[in-house]
DNA sequence: CAGTATCCACAAGGATACTG
DNA sequence: CAGTATCCTTGTGGATACTG
């Protein structure tokens, strides 16, 4: 009954206890935050700037929306581009891995357009 | 600038505050508990009684897994039946809506298997 | 504009003990 | 076995103010 017997050491997930489950928690993992997902999916419509971003995820406060990007970048899935530019301005993307995101984000879409609606 | 301007009432979700994620934010709230997923990933091999769903999600205390189903039947996603046993006995299955969650579950374990390890 | 630094409030997870 | 009732701790979101 060790913990340790069947769980996947390489995940990044630290919660993945048992192997069975590991891709969906390393998934769940990477998209923790409320408003990554929502990130995510306003990005996968192209490269935005933080206020961009911040404009079209109604609701988020600038606090939260710079840690859910920080945590997407060090998650691999954003890239930050500084616009040496006046005034300062970033740009988010997409990486490879973000994009291949589209598919789950797409039917979580789908089926909160099916089923989400009172 | 009326966050109700074009807020989808009739989203399940209360903070799906612009109508285009609305569809997305409504399936990230019902899948918002940590477990939710996971849990919706074990049912989907077919129902399952308190204790191995417990056992197949390792981790999960029983005091959070007992909320988590809680939330998925209160969310139309899994249903609860009393089997009429002695000791007592509870099965739980997914409805349609919740087995219609199988290609976003499976979606983010695909990503998760190819992005997810470190 | 694009953050960072605090501070606060609340929700959610976990442990333990108890009940039908 | 399948929960429920507490209690505690942490994480996360949000507001505000400040910096480069």
């Amino acid at each position: 009954m060790s913990p340790e017997t069947d769980r996947r050491t390489d995940c990044l997930a630290d919660w993945c206890a048992d192997a069975e489950w590991c891709g969906l928690t390393c998934a769940l993992d990477v998209l923790d935050r409320k408003w990554s997902p929502v990130v995510v999916a306003v990005l996968l419509d192209g490269p935005r700037g933080f206020a961009a971003i911040s404009d079209a995820v109604d609701g988020v406060s600038g606090t939260v929306l710079s840690e859910t990007l920080d945590d997407l970048t060090d998650a691999g899935i954003v890239e930050r581009r500084t616009v040496s530019e006046r005034p300062h301005r970033v740009e988010y993307r997409l990486t490879a891995a973000g994009r291949d995101l589209e598919p789950a984000v797409e039917a979580l879409r789908e089926w909160g357009e099916r089923h989400g609606t009172a």
